[in-house]
DNA sequence: CGGACCCTTGAAGAGTTTCAAGAGTGGTGG
DNA sequence: CCACCACTCTTGAAACTCTTCAAGGGTCCG
C-alpha cells in the first residue's frame, strides 16, 4: 500500500525549488489567505529547499535542533512522541499543506518525531530568516500563531476522545477526520488508502491493535464501511457519526 | 479548603498596578530570563491592569474574544474544553506564574472555558499591544513563542498519560507533577492543598470519580501518600515515581 | 440542625487487554 | 514461478481494569 513518490524531482540542498508556492497546488494551506502575489514570491525566497523523503525516513527526531518548519508537499507522515518513562505515542499525522516543526520553537530542540509513512516531499523553511520577515509580512509572522494554536485545540480534540470515547467511537471519529481532510484536499471523502498501520492507529487513538482490528470488522459487518487491508470505504457517514457520543451520560454532568 | 485571596487589592480598569512586574515574585517565570530592568518597566508598560476573580468565576469561556493574554499571579485555575460532541474535559490546571490564553491567538475566538479554583489574581496584557512592542523586545514575542510550544509539549505529556497509563499510575504522575510544581514556586513538595475537586482530577486524568478515589486510598494505605480531604502529604515519592511505567510490556514494541 | 455537596466504598457489569493461534500479504531468492 | 520468511492483521477465549450503580459517611455553611 506504500504509494509511490508522485514527483521525483531532487534538489541541490540550497537550490531553489522548481516551480515555486505560486504553482503548488497546496500553497492555500501553508500560507495565509489573502496573501498576494508578490508577497507569496517573496516568502518562497525564504524557503530553503524541499526535501524528498523515503517511507520510514526520519524528517527529524525528539532532541534534534530546531530550526526549520517544514510544509508537506506530498505523501503523509506521522508524529510519534516519548515520554521520560518509555512510554511512547502517535500523536498525528499529517498530509499535504500541513505545517510541521512548530513544537520546537521555544525549546530549541524538538519534542517528537517525525518520520514519513510513504515517499514523501516537504518544503523548508529555516526558523532564522523568519527574523528576516519585513514588517509588512507580519502575516506571515502571525499566521505561524495561528497555525500553532491550531495545534493546541487540535491536540485539546485528541485529549476528549482520549479521555471519554470508547474504542468504537474512536475509530469512528478517526475515520471521519481522514474522511474529511482528504476531501479538504480534493479528493474523495468515501474512498481512500490508509497510510498507516493498525499499530499506528491505535496507538494514536489509545487503543491496542487487536481492538483497532476488532472495530474496523464490527464496522464492516454493520455496513459502516468496506475495509479490505488499507483500502478504505465510507458507506454511511451519518450512522458512523451518529456513534460518536453515544458513552455519553444522559444527564450531562458539566465539569464546570 | 478554599485558599483566602492572598491580596485584597483591587484596581480599576485600566489603572496600572500597584508595585509591578519588578516586585512581583513570579516575575521570573512570566517574563523571560534575562529581561533586564529597564525593559521590564517596559513591558509592565503594556499591561492592562491585574484582574481579581472569586473562586468559581469565569475568566473566559469558549467563544470569547480572544485580545488578552493573562499570567496568574496568585490563585489557581483550571482550563476544560468541550467538543462538538458535548464531550467535555479539563485539560489543565494554571498556578502563580503560568501564561493563559494563547489558545486563541490564531482564532480570535477562545477554544476553552477558563475558571478559578479559589480567589484569583491574574495579570492582562492586551494582545493588541504586543504590535507596538519595538525591535528590542522581540525577546518578549520569542518568549510567547517558547511558551506555546511549551503548551504543545504538555499536552502531549498529557495524550501520553491518556493513552498508555493506568489509573494508579495517572494518579501518580498527577502527584508528583503537583509536587514539582509547588516546589518550582517556592512551596513544599511534600505538602500541599489540592485546589480541585476529585471530579476534576478525574476529568483531568480521564478516569472517574469512584477511581479516583479509590486510589488515593490504595496509596494511602500502601503509605505512598497521606491525604485527608484536600490536604496531600507525599510520604514516599520514589515508590510513587516507580509506579510509572509498570504497566510497560518487557519486550517494548517501538512504533517507529 | 439540616441540607447540599463532596467524597468513599462495595458489588456487579461492561469494555478492553492479554495471550495464543492462525490467516493473509509482500518481498526475496532459489 | 513458487516456496519461504517476515510482517501485519484477524479472531477467539480468558483475565483484568475500570465503570456503573447504589448506598452511606463526612464536611461545610446557612
Amino acid at each position: 500500500m506504500r504509494a509511490p513518490t508522485q514527483h521525483s524531482i531532487t534538489y541541490m540542498a540550497g537550490a531553489r525549488p522548481h516551480g515555486g508556492c505560486l504553482t503548488c497546488k497546496m500553497h492555500f494551506r501553508c500560507l495565509p489567505r489573502g496573501l498576494n502575489e508578490r508577497d507569496t514570491v517573496r516568502v518562497e525566497g525564504l524557503l530553503q529547499t524541499r526535501r524528498q523523503l523515503k517511507c520510514g525516513e526520519y524528517l527529524y527526531q525528539a532532541g534534534d535542533r530546531c530550526d526549520t518548519i517544514y510544509a508537506v508537499k506530498t505523501g503523509c507522515l506521522k508524529t510519534h512522541v516519548c515520554d521520560e518513562h518509555g512510554y511512547e505515542q502517535v500523536t498525528g499525522f499529517q498530509m499535504a499543506g500541513d505545517l510541521l516543526g512548530m513544537d520546537g520553537i521555544g525549546l530549541r530542540a524538538h519534542d517528537f518525531n517525525l518520520v514519513a509513512l510513504e515517499d514523501s516531499e516537504v518544503c523548508a523553511l529555516p526558523t532564522a530568516r523568519l527574523d528576516e520577515l519585513p514588517p509588512e509580512l507580519e502575516t506571515i509572522r502571525r499566521y505561524l500563531h495561528e497555525v500553532m494554536s491550531g495545534y493546541i485545540v487540535r491536540d485539546h480534540n485528541a485529549m476528549i476522545m482520549l479521555s471519554k470515547m470508547r474504542a468504537e467511537e474512536r475509530l469512528a471519529a478517526f475515520l471521519l477526520d481522514l474522511s474529511r481532510r482528504f476531501a479538504a484536499l480534493g479528493y474523495s471523502s468515501s474512498e481512500f488508502n490508509l497510510r498507516m498501520s493498525r499499530e499506528d492507529i491505535g496507538s494514536y487513538l489509545g487503543i491496542k491493535i487487536e481492538t483497532v482490528s476488532r472495530m474496523f470488522s464490527q464496522f464492516q459487518e454493520r455496513k459502516l464501511i468496506d475495509v479490505k487491508n488499507r483500502h478504505v470505504c465510507i458507506l454511511d457517514s451519518v450512522r458512523l457519526q451518529r456513534i460518536i457520543g453515544r458513552s455519553l451520560p444522559s444527564k450531562q454532568r458539566r465539569v464546570g
